[in-house]
RNA sequence: CGCGGGGUGGAGCAGCCAGGUAGCUCGUCGGGCUCAUAACCCGAAGGUCGCAAGUCCGAAUCUUGCCCCCGCAACCA
C-alpha cells in the first residue's frame, strides 16, 4: 500500500491581545473542515495552529492589568485554545511564540540571515517625537507637527536591523507568476504584485529596540526580533525545522500544503514569508488562502456596547455544529461575510431543523412505525428512483471538486443539496399511501431503505464540517462514517435497526420569544464586563484659577462648509467684535446648513491649529454620550455674541 | 487624489477573472400532502444587475468617468 501523501495546512497564530470574536474563529473552524476532509481523502494531515505572543501591544496590555507579559499571554492562550476546542476542532499542534524551541530556532534564523548578508545593522531614520517615543515619517506629519500631540518633531535615527527584501524580489516575482495556484483568490494575487513587488521592495526593518517583550537578539541584547519575523517562522519551527539539522517531521511536511490566512495579512504571508524562506533555502508552500471576513450585520462592533459576537455565546444559544454550520456555509469565497444573531437562528431554523433535522426525523419515525424500526431493501424499484439514486451517488465528486478550490461553503450546499432532495423523494413516493396497501409492502420497504442510505450518504459526507451531527445521525441507524471512495455507489447500507425514538438534531428556535432576551443579557453583561475593565480614576481637581484660565466666549456661526474627505466642518464664527475659522468634528451630527446662525460656545484661547490645511482658532463645545453621538452646546438663552461664560 | 472591499428582485449571497437565456437560500402569495421538529413538496409574483459613456452582433460580466455604502488609516481644537 502506498505511503499516504503528507498534507500540512496551518491558520495564522492568534494575537493574543484579546478573546478572539465570532470572525477570528471562522479560520480555524474553515481550516478544520480542510482538515478534516483532507484526512477523509487519505492525506496524512497536520494541521497547526496557536498564538502569536510578543510585542509591544501586548507589553502594554500586561502592564495595564498588572500582571507579567508571560502571564498575560498564558491566560489569552489558554483562553484561545478553549475557544478553539469548543468548536470542535481536530489540530495537532498548538505553537506558542513563547515556546521555547520556536524562541531559540528563531534565534537561530536571524543569526544565520545576519551571517549569510541578508541582514544588515543599519539606522531607522525619521521624525522623532521625544514625548510620545514615536517615530513618524514626513507624509505622517501634520502641519510638521507631531500628530499625535501636536509637538515639535526632530529628524532622528535609531539603530536596527534590515532585510535585504530587493534580493529576492525577482525571484518571489517568477515564482508567483509560475505558480498562478499560489495566492488564493486570484484577486489578491493581482494586488500583491501591482502595489508592492512591482513597485520595488523597500528593505524591512527586522529588529525593534522600544519595548522588551520579544524574542532578542541573541548576538545583540538590546534589539528585539520583529514580530512578523518571529511569528511567520512558527510555520517551520513548529514542524521541528532547525537551521543546522531539521526534524524528520519537517523533511516529511514541508512544504506546507496550505496557509489559511485572513486577508489582512496576505503581504505578509506571499511577500515576507516567502522571501525568508528562500534566505533560508526552503521551498514555499504551494498555497496560501487569504479568507474573507465574516463582518457583524448592522452597527460597528465594539465592546462599550456590547455587540460583540464571541463563539462560545453562539454555541451557548445555537450547538456548536450549528455555529460550525453557519460560519462555513454563510461565508463566502473572496467576500466578505454577514453575521447577526438573528441571521444564525434563520439558518438553524430554515437549514438545519427543517431540512436536515426534520428529514431523518421523518425517515427514522416512518422506518419505527411501518416496520419496526428494520430497515430492509427488498428491491422493488420504481422509475422515480433511478434520477434520485443518480443524484444521491453524484453528490460525492461535487463535494470533492468544491473542496479542491477551497470553495468550502459551495461543498457544504452539495450536501445540503442532497437532503433537499431526499425530501422531495419522500413526496414523489408518498410512503404513508404505500402503507395502506399491503401489496405495497416490498414497495415501501425498499423506499425507506433508498431514504436511509441517502441519509447515510449524506452524514458521512457530511462529517468534516458538522462533525457531531454526522456522527448522531449515522448512530441513529448504528451506522459509523463510511469511506470517501464508497459514497459515490448507492446501495452500499445492508440495512438494520433504526432507534426508536432518535434526538432532535436541531430544534427550532423563536428568534422573538427565546433569543433575542438571552442575546440582550448577553450584550448587557458583556457591557458591564467592558465597564468594570475600564479604569475608574476619579477626574483631577481643579481649581478656580485653572478654570479661570479657560476663555469661553458666545459665538454665532455666520458661514460652514464641510471639509471633503473628514469628519470635519469648517465653521465661521462670529465672536463680539471678531470673526474666527474653525473646524469641528461634527460633520457626522450636523449639516453646514444647519449650523449657520447657531449660537455656539467657543474655547477662545487655544493655540491655532491646522488640520486638512485649514487653520482652526477655537473650539466649539460638544456633549458626547456614550454611543459616541455628538451634541453642540448652546446658550439656553439667546445672548449677545462675544458674552464670556464663567 | 491615504489603503482596501462592495453596490444583482423585501433580506443575505452566487454569477464577473475566461462577455451570449440573471441563479441560490430566506421571506411573500397560491396550491398539494399529512410520515415528520406548523416541518415537507409544487407553482407564482417580484430585478432597467448603483449611474453614465465606450468596445462588441451581443455587457451584470471588458474599458473609462461619476455617485453611494462599509472596513482600516487619518482626523474629530
Amino acid at each position: 500500500m502506498a505511503e499516504k501523501e503528507p498534507y500540512y495546512l496551518t491558520t495564522a497564530i492568534a494575537y493574543t491581545s484579546g478573546k478572539p470574536h465570532i470572525g477570528n474563529t471562522y479560520e480555524i473552524v474553515l481550516a478544520d473542515a480542510i482538515a478534516r476532509f483532507k484526512r477523509m481523502q487519505g492525506y496524512d494531515v497536520f494541521f497547526q495552529t496557536g498564538t502569536d505572543e510578543h510585542g509591544q501591544k501586548i507589553e502594554e496590555k500586561a502592564k495595564q492589568s498588572g500582571v507579567t507579559p508571560k502571564q498575560f499571554v498564558d491566560e489569552r492562550a489558554a483562553e484561545v485554545k478553549r475557544i478553539w476546542d469548543l468548536m470542535n476542532t481536530t489540530y495537532d499542534k498548538f505553537i506558542r511564540t513563547t515556546d521555547a524551541d520556536h524562541e531559540a530556532q528563531v534565534q537561530k534564523i536571524f543569526k544565520k540571515f545576519y551571517e549569510q548578508g541578508d541582514i544588515y545593522k543599519g539606522a531607522y531614520e525619521g521624525m522623532y517625537c521625544t514625548p510620545c517615543e514615536s517615530f513618524w515619517t514626513e507624509s505622517q506629519l501634520v502641519d510638521g507637527k507631531c500628530p499625535d500631540c501636536g509637538r515639535e518633531v526632530k529628524p532622528a535615527k535609531e539603530e536596527a536591523y534590515f532585510f535585504k527584501m530587493g534580493k529576492y524580489a525577482d525571484r518571489l516575482i517568477e515564482h508567483i507568476n509560475t505558480h498562478p495556484e499560489f495566492i488564493q483568490p486570484v484577486s489578491r494575487k493581482n494586488e500583491m504584485m501591482n502595489n508592492f513587488l512591482l513597485p520595488g521592495l523597500q528593505d524591512l526593518c527586522v529588529s525593534r529596540t522600544s519595548f522588551k517583550w520579544g524574542i532578542p537578539v541573541d548576538f545583540d541584547e538590546k534589539h528585539v526580533v520583529y514580530v512578523w519575523l518571529d511569528a511567520l517562522n512558527n510555520y517551520i519551527t513548529g514542524i521541528g525545522f532547525d537551521v543546522d539539522n531539521p526534524s524528520e517531521q519537517y523533511k516529511k511536511l514541508w512544504p506546507a500544503g496550505l496557509h489559511l490566512i485572513g486577508k489582512d495579512i496576505i503581504r505578509f504571508h506571499t511577500i515576507y514569508w516567502p522571501i525568508f524562506l528562500m534566505a533560508l533555502g526552503q521551498p514555499l508552500p504551494k498555497q496560501v488562502f487569504g479568507h474573507p471576513w465574516l463582518l457583524q450585520g448592522g452597527e460597528k462592533m465594539s465592546k462599550s456596547k456590547g455587540n460583540v459576537i464571541y463563539a462560545d455565546d453562539l454555541v451557548s444559544l445555537f450547538g456548536v455544529d450549528a455555529v460550525r454550520y453557519f460560519v462555513l456555509h454563510e461565508m463566502p469565497f473572496d467576500n466578505d461575510g454577514t453575521i447577526t444573531w438573528e441571521l444564525v437562528a434563520e439558518r438553524n431554523n430554515a437549514e438545519l431543523a427543517n431540512v436536515l433535522g426534520n428529514l431523518v426525523n421523518r425517515t427514522v419515525a416512518m422506518s419505527n412505525k411501518y416496520f419496526g424500526g428494520v430497515v430492509e431493501n427488498k428491491n422493488v424499484s420504481d422509475e422515480v428512483d433511478e434520477d434520485f439514486k443518480a443524484f444521491v451517488a453524484g453528490v460525492k465528486d461535487k463535494v470533492v471538486s468544491k473542496m479542491d478550490e477551497l470553495r468550502v461553503a459551495d461543498a457544504i450546499s452539495e450536501v445540503f443539496a442532497l437532503f433537499r432532495r431526499s425530501n422531495k423523494y419522500i413526496d414523489e413516493t408518498a410512503p404513508w399511501a404505500l402503507a395502506k396497501d399491503e401489496a405495497q409492502r416490498d414497495r415501501l420497504a425498499t423506499v425507506l431503505y433508498n431514504l436511509a442510505e441517502s441519509i447515510l450518504i449524506g452524514a458521512s459526507l457530511l462529517k468534516p464540517f458538522l462533525p457531531e451531527t454526522a456522527d448522531k445521525i449515522l448512530s441513529f441507524f448504528g451506522e459509523t462514517v463510511r469511506a470517501l471512495d464508497d459514497l459515490s455507489t448507492f446501495g452500499l447500507y445492508r440495512g438494520g435497526k433504526v432507534v426508536e425514538k432518535p434526538e432532535i438534531l436541531f430544534a427550532r428556535v423563536d428568534y422573538a420569544k427565546e433569543i433575542a432576551p438571552k442575546v440582550a443579557a448577553i450584550q448587557e453583561a458583556q457591557r458591564k464586563a467592558y465597564e468594570a475593565e475600564q479604569p475608574k480614576e476619579p477626574d483631577p481637581k481643579i481649581t478656580i484659577d485653572d478654570f479661570a484660565k479657560i476663555k469661553i466666549k458666545v459665538g454665532e456661526v455666520i458661514a460652514c462648509e464641510a471639509v471633503k474627505k473628514s469628519k470635519l466642518l469648517h465653521e465661521t464664527v462670529k465672536i463680539g467684535g471678531e470673526t474666527r475659522s474653525i473646524l469641528s468634528g461634527i460633520a457626522a451630527y450636523y449639516t453646514p446648513e444647519e449650523m449657520v446662525g447657531k449660537k455656539v460656545l467657543v474655547v477662545t484661547n487655544l493655540p491655532p491649529r491646522t488640520m486638512k490645511g485649514i487653520v482652526s482658532e477655537g473650539m466649539i463645545l460638544c456633549a458626547e454620550d456614550k454611543d459616541g453621538r455628538v451634541v453642540l452646546v448652546s446658550p439656553e438663552q439667546d445672548v449677545e455674541s462675544g458674552s464670556e461664560i464663567s
